[in-house]
DNA sequence: CGTCGGTCGTAC
DNA sequence: GACGTACGACCGACGT
């Protein structure tokens, strides 16, 4: 023999499990346990009959040719029931996870095909288990085939089966033939059930044997048969399993492996099965080598053994590093490994400046590769100390991000759980027993948890780094994600100055005028209330006022009361207008003018953002704490709040934008000579665009650029004709015939998009064209929303994600230039197509042809890309 | 008293 | 039936 192979009957594994086990449900509603049980039936047969290849057959709906033989067919079976279909696609998503392969083929029947992959195997010289309930199977015992009975938990062989069911597997058509089966709707004879059927077959041997000794058995049973003879004849071809279908085995396909921890754990959460959870990881299984330091020269000797690689974590009090205070670095050179270094613990703290000092050789030391986990922060912190890390080269969260943008989060302890299936205790699970950060925790623990991180970054990093090369983004990672860090950490540490005393007057200001208006909205509605609360101002619009409603929110189907709303309100009564008023001065006033202050760090007197590089599913960067990449700039208000932004004295803030750098993306990718000639000859693209399409209509110009914009935006985000109709405040129509002449203008603009949705349909993901993927699994969806959702992902991301590459690749190239030119000038911040520096009033003339030059040269395009610059003393002025 | 989902609004 | 990418304030329900 050589080997097993299991053929599971998955119709049978789940109704089975369906019915067998109570009805569970996870916290969003879905009934799970048909899940639950399918999974526990593969998983015990895999543990316990170690079977070497598996795979399921499933069922297709639809007719086969029993039903060319037997209208009526299956006709008596009701629906699978609801509550066990929503659950089918979730068994296969399992199986995937669990990496145990199924099959289903339309037309054919689950037990024609495992009948015919089992006489296959058997013909290869495999043994075969088929895995069943179903007593039609028991037929094609063989040598060779076996029939497993997962609910008896016993096989059933050749030998045995007339031991457990009283009859030959020969003999089983012919029972079944006699009997009948409801559940098919098998006719057979009425009036004969499984008890006479089987002492008849056994009595005479065959149905043929029978039916030519009619005359020998009881006449009530022989008048059955004599009437029914069609039915018989029929049923017997219906339950006779076809076991000679052309099949094809590739025996490797069926190979077991070990499940796909990264897709299996994220499911087995998605269902809640807790306990599954359980037993997939492996708690507290991090058995690691690890270590304090309690002397400056056991430091020295241990790193005197660092030859060519080291991952190391600071540990801190804050999870800002501009705020932080260093309290130990841990380091590992060697999987399994680690040190702590205690540098500000109650129990033993080995002297900072000692330290820095002994570590700055290696951590300075451009030879020696660094590897971490999101070693921005660690930079940061370490040159706040003044030491100056480098020859980093390998960051697991950059790493991660790259492989799966569309994650939002690359922790370490859930790349732990992913990747290797170990549940790490997190950060905060660690400072969570009442202690405010990681300075509470005993140096054990801490040193304990710090050496893991080390650890696990090192093993991260080398799995990682491997994936990220297979899939041919090792220049991608290389030349742009990883220089990216050191340009970062400079715009963090070095940050932006806010005028205090202006946001001060600002805030008071507002503050007043909030609350005239509070007071007029209370005296026009004819009551109190929370003005910032939808609910009450809904209920207050909308039955009180008894304002016509216009729209539901969309999860909770409460009034909503978004501007659009109460824009249209405003026509009807004077409460929405001030509302209106009321929410735009509230939402600056507390989003960007009272918090701004609360963030300036004593120490430098300055707002340090944090940009982060791993969290856009495009590859733009974004920024928190605060987020500097959307302060208003509309109308005077925004003007306001960009003038306290301001250059530190004898210094300029310069601004260079990108202009127009997404559609110029969209020209290149798409090669359309309309759309690169009006960049090439430098013409306004608006306008271009507008007499492109509007060319022949009557409207006034500013109206058809207005249009012409809008459009142009609509296309890089891929709308739909009815929310561009709703953007234009036109009809759908007119919004479509805008986009059909858009497409013929610009028709190899039609053409890349089109060809872009396409290709992500068969591949499942877009690039970029530095090389960034994007996996796009709503393309798939049953839901055609979802679906219509993916194709405008498809379309956007590329032309979004390309701008973001080259806007990064022009950060590292200006940035180097600045070093290298030895400049004061400080790139301070990004929001997405504009830079912005802070310049010494004599280095501005310098600068500027600089930074023109590298942002322009940092990608060559098929059209010119176009920087414009300005600045002044605060970023209003610097906007031109 | 913290967490979390929902709504809304700001930027590119 | 809703236009791509973000972050965050606020409310209110819920759990400790």
């Amino acid at each position: 023999m050589k080997g097993k192979v299991f053929i599971i009957d998955g119709s049978s594994v789940l109704y089975r499990s369906f019915y067998a086990l109570p009805r569970l449900i996870n916290s969003r509603g879905l009934p799970t346990n048909a899940i639950y049980g399918f999974h526990n039936i593969i998983r015990k047969l895999i543990k316990e009959e170690k079977p070497e290849y598996m795979v399921v057959a499933f069922d297709v709906k639809g007719k086969t040719q029993r039903h060319e033989l037997f209208e009526q067919y299956k006709a008596q079976r009701k629906p699978m029931p609801d509550d066990l279909e929503i659950q089918v696609p979730y068994v296969k998503k399992l199986l995937e996870a669990m990496r145990v392969p199924y099959i289903e083929n339309p037309g054919i029947e689950a037990d024609d095909l495992m009948a015919s992959i089992a006489k296959k195997l058997k013909e290869m010289g495999y043994e075969a288990v088929i895995v069943t309930s179903d007593k039609d199977l028991l037929q094609i015992l063989d040598d060779g085939i076996k029939i497993y009975h997962p609910g008896r938990e016993i096989y059933i062989t050749k030998e045995n089966c007339r031991e457990i069911y009283g009859v030959d597997p020969g003999q089983i058509v012919d029972v079944m033939a006699l009997m009948g089966d409801s559940v098919d709707n098998i006719p057979g004879v009425k009036g004969i059930g499984e008890k006479t059927a089987k002492s008849l077959i056994n009595q005479f041997g065959t149905l043929d044997e029978l039916l030519k000794n009619l005359d020998k058995v009881k006449p009530r049973i022989r008048k059955a048969i004599e009437e029914h003879m069609d039915e018989l004849k029929l049923s017997r071809e219906l339950v006779q399993i076809d076991s000679d279908l052309p099949v094809e085995v590739n025996i490797e396909e069926y190979r077991l492996k070990e499940p796909d921890l990264e897709k299996l754990l994220p499911l087995l959460k998605e269902l809640e099965f807790s306990s599954l959870l359980k037993e997939y990881t492996r708690e507290e299984e991090i058995n690691g080598n690890y270590s304090i330091i309690k002397s400056v020269d056991e430091l020295k000797r241990i790193l005197g053994g660092v030859s060519d690689k080291l991952s190391f974590d600071t540990e801190t009090t804050d999870q800002r590093p501009v705020w932080a205070k260093l309290l130990g670095i841990s380091f590992s050179f060697k999987e399994g490994e680690g040190y702590y270094v205690p540098i500000a613990h109650d129990e033993i703290s080995l002297p900072q400046r000692d330290v820095l000092e002994v570590f700055s050789r290696i951590l300075s030391s451009p030879e020696i590769r660094k590897y971490g986990h999101n070693l921005k922060y660690d930079l940061i912190v370490l040159r706040r100390v003044g030491l100056d890390v480098k020859g980093i080269d390998r960051d697991s969260m950059l790493l991660s991000y790259l492989l799966t943008p569309e994650k939002r989060s690359h922790n370490l302890e859930n790349l732990v759980l992913e990747i290797y299936g170990i549940k790490k205790r997190s950060y905060k699970e660690l400072t969570s027993k009442g202690k405010l950060n990681f300075g509470g925790i005993n140096l054990e623990e801490a040193a304990n948890y710090s050496c893991e991180d080390a650890d696990y970054a090192l093993r991260l990093c080398e799995t990682l780094y491997s994936r990220v090369v297979e899939e041919g983004m090792e220049s991608l990672y290389r030349e742009i994600e990883l220089p990216l860090v050191e340009v970062l950490a400079d715009m963090e540490m070095t940050g932006v100055k806010v005028d205090v005393d202006k946001l001060g007057k600002l805030s008071r200001e507002l503050g007043e005028k909030l609350k005239a208006l509070e007071e007029e909205i209370y005296k026009k509605a004819g009551v109190e209330f929370n003005i910032n609360s939808p609910k009450q101002l809904g209920e207050v619009l909308f039955e009180k006022l008894n304002l016509p409603l216009v729209k539901k929110t969309k999860k909770t189907k409460g009034y909503s009361t978004d501007m659009e709303v109460l824009k249209e309100l405003s026509a009807l009564h004077e409460v929405p207008a001030l509302v209106l008023e009321y929410r735009q001065l509230s939402k600056i006033k507390s989003t960007y003018i009272d918090s701004l202050p609360t963030m300036i760090n004593p120490e430098t007197g300055r707002i340090h953002t944090s940009y982060n590089q791993t969290v856009t599913a495009t590859g733009r960067l974004s920024s928190s704490d605060p987020n500097l990449q959307n302060i208003p700039i509309r109308g005077e208000l925004g003007k306001k709040v960009r003038e306290a932004f301001v250059a530190e004295d004898g210094n300029y803030l310069l601004s260079a934008d990108y202009s127009q750098i997404e559609l110029r993306v969209v020209a290149h990718m798409s090669g359309d000579d309309n759309l690169i000639n009006a960049f090439k000859r430098g013409e306004d693209i608006h306008t271009a665009t507008a007499r492109e399409v509007f060319g022949d209509i009557d409207l006034p110009p500013d109206e058809k650029r207005r249009r012409a914009k809008i459009i142009n935006f609509s296309i890089i985000y891929g709308t739909s004709a009815y929310s561009l109709s709703k953007e234009l405040g036109v009809d759908v129509h007119e919004a479509a015939d805008f986009i059909k002449r858009y497409f013929e203008k610009y028709p190899k603009v039609k053409e890349f998009i089109d060809r872009t949705v396409a290709e992500a349909r068969e591949k499942g993901y877009v690039k970029t064209l530095f090389g960034r993927k994007r996996r796009i699994p709503e393309l798939s969806a049953k839901n055609k929303n979802i679906q219509a959702a993916g194709e405008r992902i498809a379309m956007n991301t590329p032309i979004q994600g390309t701008a973001a590459d080259i806007m990064k690749k022009a950060m590292i190239d200006v940035w180097r230039a600045l070093k290298k030119g030895g400049f004061k000038t400080k790139m301070i911040m990004q929001v997405h197509d504009e830079l912005i520096f802070e310049v010494p009033q004599e280095e501005i003339e310098e600068v500027q042809r600089l930074v023109k030059e590298k942002m322009e040269g940092a990608y060559t395009l098929k059209v010119p890309l176009v920087v414009d610059l300005a600045y002044g003393k605060n970023w209003t002025e610097a906007k031109g």
